[in-house]
DNA sequence: TTTCAGCATGAAAACGTTTTTACACGATGT
DNA sequence: ACATCGTGTAAAAACGTTTTCATGCTGAAA
């Protein structure tokens, strides 16, 4: 019970193969007989044209692949929930492939051009320039997210990372806080070095600063220590929800009263954030933007060749619940 | 600057097309002196094989197609997450197919078929038996997550729905309850009817049920107007995590203590039901367990066509937390 | 009628692989 | 000396499409 192939159809309907393909194009010049004739045999038969096939001849695969480190961060899968979605509706689909793929080899992306993905999406921060370079140079637009890669061909697009940072560093300021923390993702993190840069020029020196990093599956383990210290911030500037989320656990855990005992901020605002149990204060980072860009971006960059590089950035807004003081309640101290 | 293809790569290095087909394929009869002389050539040249082209001639294309809905459960996102790098370290490649695709036309899978998918898994409950039907007519392996499909050529996983409803229901009865109340997914949700009759079946009428269903993201809503109505429930069976912890944010809205006001059970063991802030009760489902069945599942029915359908259930374990009643404390009683 | 444009269609080449078939060569056996 | 066999490689067919080019047909203009 083999798939049906074009020339099954063509036989059936009394034409040639060219003619099936035809239709199938919606080329004008098909006539109105022979597209029925066409039609007919073919959902009678089941026939679905090969993809593959079609991507030989053609220059485009529809395949656009997505290199993607963990899923865990609720951001990151609504995401690639959304991403999915919208490239559905665009008649494309997408091939996820995990971060740490191929390490001997060529590394990770490099699976992309096996399938002759039209477009590479990185959402892991990992990429080498190295490897960059060579998908530019095959023409093969790339769309970095959370990372400013500045390489011809390779585009990027982030959130307005040190503009959230110097809001919330603004609001520990005013809030008078004299010692507070910066928890964030490991070093390499690109996004979270622009929060934390942001963050002190809007502190602008009114406090001290200590900096912890952490991976985000330790963010609890991490959080717990650097609430029971000695000498324990005031109030927390986490680089993402996620980890602001483990550290109000933490916080709980230790009977610190938020915000009184410690303030805690955020960043990206995801869903959880806004629940019951958290409120927490965060800088909101709307994704419907972000996956909107992209899929315009990419296909731009298929249409037309040789545009130059482009910096997208997503602009943010701050929003304020329960793990900050009220600043109105300040502002006359 | 277009890619390398073998015939450049074999007139590289001095051979034809086909030994250099011959060295990636790790052919013994090519020799020691040629395939040093191929891969040095495919390495200056960047030349990587065309998946799309390979796939034209060979049966299979190692690419694996996922139907998949939302992502905003978090169980659901660690399971494409596990599902996307085991599929990785045996060479294969996941397509992200949305569940609502191509409602127009032949339902969401058949663009599966459009890219030769060597099988198909359905982790939305949503695949009409006669598509299935028609993926098994091909020899397309077709697995489905979370739901019992009897279709010959269509395999099933599940976690041991009834059994850990069932012990659900007997903790609730043990537990003294009168009035119990179950919050699930929609009506066509099969694992949480299995749960639900599994709940009943292990409770054997010791107390009276109400059930209500819910939207995902309805949950919160669903669960606050639950626990405000007259007769408000003394304990609430969530036919998943997810659930429950909207209706722990909702009871903790309402001030209603948990759990000796209201107790509260879910069912998968997400992460998040384990942080101090809701230290939920539950059915520990894995997910390692589902992924490597799928993983070493799909590739037998690649290997041997014809198999017998299967049918796998996962066992499961009860996990107690604080959102119920210690049961010694009760045992006395 | 003849000629020509325009239109619908078919034949064949091309896409980049794998795989089958065939061939040349050297070594082995008698 | 010749037949036989293995071994390494090349040539060519095949996979399922699209696309270019050629061709036959229709009808209008001459």
């Amino acid at each position: 019970m083999a798939r049906a192939t074009i020339k099954d159809v063509a036989k059936a309907a009394g034409v040639s193969p060219a003619t099936v393909s035809r239709v199938y194009a919606r080329d004008p010049s098909a006539s109105e007989d022979v597209t029925r004739r066409v039609r007919a045999a073919a959902t009678k038969l089941g026939y679905r044209p090969s993809m593959m096939a079609r991507s030989l001849t053609q220059s485009h695969t529809n395949l656009v692949s997505l290199v993607v480190g963990s899923l865990q961060n609720p951001f990151d899968a609504a995401f690639v929930e959304k991403l999915s979605v919208r490239l559905s509706e665009a008649g494309k689909r997408l091939l996820v492939i995990p971060a740490d793929e191929g390490a001997g080899d060529d590394g990770a992306p490099m699976v992309a051009l096996d399938y002759q993905s039209d477009a590479l999406i990185i959402a892991a921060g990992l990429m080498s320039r190295e490897t960059c370079r060579r998908f530019a140079r095959l023409n093969v637009p790339v769309i970095v997210l959370g990372r400013l890669l500045e390489e011809p061909g390779v585009d990027s697009i982030l959130g307005d990372n040190f503009g959230g940072g110097a809001r919330h560093g603004d609001l520990f300021g005013r809030l008078g806080y004299h010692r507070v923390a910066i928890l964030r993702r490991l070093p390499e993190t690109f996004s979270d070095d622009e929060r934390s840069a942001g963050f002190h020029a809007g502190l602008a020196g009114r406090a001290r600063v200590v900096e912890a990093a952490t991976a985000e599956a330790d963010a609890f383990r991490t959080a717990t220590s650097m609430l029971s210290s000695t000498d324990r911030p005031e109030a927390v500037f986490c680089a993402n929800d996620a980890i602001a989320l483990h550290l109000l656990e933490a916080a709980r855990c230790l009977n610190i009263r938020v915000p009184d005992d410690l303030a805690v901020v955020g960043f990206d605002n995801i869903p959880q954030s806004a629940w019951p149990s958290f409120q927490l204060t965060t800088i909101d980072l709307p994704i419907d933007p972000i996956v909107d860009w992209i899929v315009a971006r990419h296909q731009a960059r298929i249409d037309t060749p040789g545009l130059e590089t482009e910096i997208k950035r997503i602009p943010v807004t701050p929003v304020l619940r329960a793990t900050t003081p009220r600043i109105d309640a300040v502002a006359t101290v």
